[in-house]
DNA sequence: TATTGCATTTTATTATCATAATATGTAGAA
DNA sequence: TTCTACATATTATGATAATAAAATGCAATA
C-alpha cells in the first residue's frame, strides 16, 4: 500500500490557478511553471493534467504540452473531493467533535485511536502533531496523549479572544504596516456582497472563511510574521469551536458593516482610529457569540 | 528494538521533587503520588526508584515503599545525562547549526536527513513536527521538507523582538494579569546573584534560561494561555538564533537591573509605567544585540 | 533554446513482526 | 484503608520489505 496521490489536489490546484489569472482558452501550461507554482516536481502535474484532458479542461499536443480548452471564467467548481484532504481533515474533525461531546476521554493512547479512526499510524500521528500544533493535545512522557483544557473551556475561549484583539490592535500600529490596496478593494467586495444579502444564503464555513480571511488579510499587511502566524494559529482553533454554535445570521450585518468601517478608517489613512475601532469590533464579537455554559 | 527508557528521566525528576519540596531524610516516597506528578504510570516510576536505590538516595523497605535516604538539600546536581532527551536535542541543534552554516539546503527529504543524523524516521518526525512547530520548517505537498526564512533573515530577527514586545506589554495591561509574590520575590533573588556577579561566572546557557524564565514568568502572570504560549514559542525560537551570537556579557547588568526596575514597579502597583517600560526594554535589547549582516 | 515525454532513481507510506517499555489489576502486607 | 509487589495486558518503537508515488536526468521535438 502506498500514499494517496497528490494529483486530485494538483487538479483543483490548477483550476484555481488558471482562474485567478483569468486565463483564456488556448493558453499554454507548462509543467515546470505549475510544480513550482504548486512546490511539487512535474510528475504530479503531469498527472493532474492528464485527469484533466480527460475531462475536456485542457487539450494535449504531443510533444507541446498541454493547453487550456477553455476560458477560465467558465470553468465549473473546482472543489472535486480530495482523498487525502478529506479523510485527513474528516477523521481531524472527528476527534474534535468526539472530545467537545466527552465520547473522547481526556487520556486517550495511539493504538487506540488507530482502532476508533481505522487509520494507520503514520496518519494518525500526522493528525495529532497538527492538534498539538493548535495547542488542545499533548504528548504524555510515558503512553498517550492528553486533550487540554484548550476546547472546552470558557475561560479559554476568552482568553482567544482577548489575544485576538490585542494582536491585530497592534499589528495595525507597527510601523511596517501598509495596506495593499487592490487585496483591500477585493474585500471590500466580498464584504459588501456579504452585507447585500450573502449573509442569509452563504455556507456557514463560507461565511467562516470569509471572515477569517478579512482578519488574516488585516494582520497579512503588518508584514510581521509572527503577528500573521499566531493569528492563523488561534483562527484555527476558532473554526472547531464556532462550527460548534450554530451561526447567529442576524449578527452579520452589523459584523460586514463594522468590517466595511475599518476598511473605510485604514483606506482614509486614519490608522490608530482603525485599530481601536478594530479591537472593540472583536472584543464585542467575543461576548455575544460567546457560548452560554 | 524498544524505545529508550523514560526511567533515567524519572530520576531527575523525582530529585529535583524531592528538593522542591524540601523533603528530609526519612520521608515517604509513594508511587502514586510520584506518577501523578510526572504524569505517567507507576511502573517506569518503580524502575527509576530502583536506580536510586543502587545510588543511595532512597532506602528501600520491603511492602512499604521507598523512603528518601538523604536530605534533599544535601542532594548533589541532579542533572544525570538523559539519553532520550539529549539525543534529541543534540540532533535538534545539529539541524539548525547545519541550517544556520548552509550546510543543509532549502529542501531536504526525510530519508536525506535519516542517513545524514542516523536517525530512525519516527524519532527525525519528532524532531521536524517539533520544528515545524517553532515555525522554521514545512512539511512539502510532495516529498520532503523546506526550511523558512525565519531563522536565517535579519528582518525575522527584528519582528520576533517587535512581537515580543507588544506581547510582553500587552499580557501585563489585561485585567487578568497579577502578579504571584512568591514568584516574584525568587525572581528578585535571582537577578540580583546575576547581577552581583553571577553574569561574569555564570554559563551562557544558565544566563539565557533565567532571562527567558522572567520574561515567561512576567507573561504567565496575565493568565492567559494565549498570551503565554506564544511567548514560549518564540523564545524556543530565540534560543537558537541567538546561541549562535557571543554573548555580550557587559551588557548584563544593565539587563539585570532593567528587570528589578520592571519587578519594583510591579510591586508598588505601577502596571501600565511597567507595561511600558518592559517594551522599551525589549526593543533595546533586539536592537543592539542584532547580528550584523 | 525551452519544454515535453519517457526512463530511471529516489522517496514516503503501509503492513507485519519482534521486543522492550509503559500501564494496570489485584492479592496481600503494613 | 492505603500502598506495595508482582503478574499480566497493553503500548510504542524500530527493523524489514513491498509498493505506489514523486523527483529527476536526458534525448527528442517544436
Amino acid at each position: 500500500m502506498a500514499r494517496n496521490s497528490l494529483s486530485p489536489q494538483i487538479s483543483n490546484s490548477i483550476i484555481e490557478f488558471v482562474k485567478s489569472k483569468e486565463m483564456r482558452k488556448g493558453e499554454h501550461l507548462p509543467l515546470q511553471m505549475l510544480a513550482d507554482a504548486f512546490r511539487v516536481s512535474r510528475a504530479p502535474v503531469m498527472s493532474a493534467l492528464r485527469r484533466l484532458e480527460g475531462e475536456g479542461v485542457v487539450r494535449a499536443e504531443a510533444n507541446r504540452g498541454y493547453f487550456l480548452a477553455v476560458d477560465a471564467e467558465n470553468l465549473g467548481d473546482a472543489s472535486r473531493p480530495t482523498e487525502r484532504e478529506d479523510g485527513e481533515d474528516a477523521v481531524y474533525f472527528r476527534i474534535a467533535e468526539d472530545r467537545l461531546a466527552s465520547r473522547l476521554p481526556e487520556r486517550v493512547s495511539e493504538a487506540e485511536l488507530m482502532r476508533l479512526y481505522e487509520l494507520p499510524r503514520s496518519r494518525l500521528l500526522k493528525i495529532l502533531h497538527r492538534i498539538a500544533d493548535e495547542g488542545w493535545i499533548e504528548r504524555l512522557p510515558g503512553n498517550g496523549w492528553a486533550f487540554r483544557q484548550t476546547l472546552t473551556s470558557r475561560q479559554s475561549y476568552e482568553d482567544g479572544y482577548a489575544f485576538r484583539a490585542v494582536i491585530e490592535q497592534q499589528a495595525m500600529l507597527l510601523p511596517s504596516f501598509e495596506p495593499d490596496l487592490e487585496e483591500l478593494q477585493r474585500a471590500r467586495q466580498t464584504q459588501t456582497a456579504l452585507s447585500a444579502g450573502g449573509y442569509q444564503t452563504w455556507s456557514r464555513a463560507e461565511i467562516f472563511k470569509a471572515n477569517n480571511e478579512f482578519h488574516e488579510m488585516l494582520v497579512g499587511w503588518s508584514k510581521n510574521e509572527f503577528f500573521l502566524d499566531s493569528i492563523r494559529r488561534i483562527n484555527r482553533l476558532r473554526r472547531l469551536i464556532e462550527y460548534q454554535i450554530t451561526i447567529d445570521r442576524s449578527r452579520l450585518p452589523k459584523q460586514t458593516e463594522e468590517h466595511l468601517h475599518i476598511l473605510d478608517l485604514i483606506e482614509s489613512g486614519r490608522r490608530s482610529e482603525a485599530a481601536a475601532f478594530l479591537y472593540t469590533h472583536i472584543m464585542g464579537a467575543g461576548r455575544i457569540k460567546a457560548p452560554q455554559v
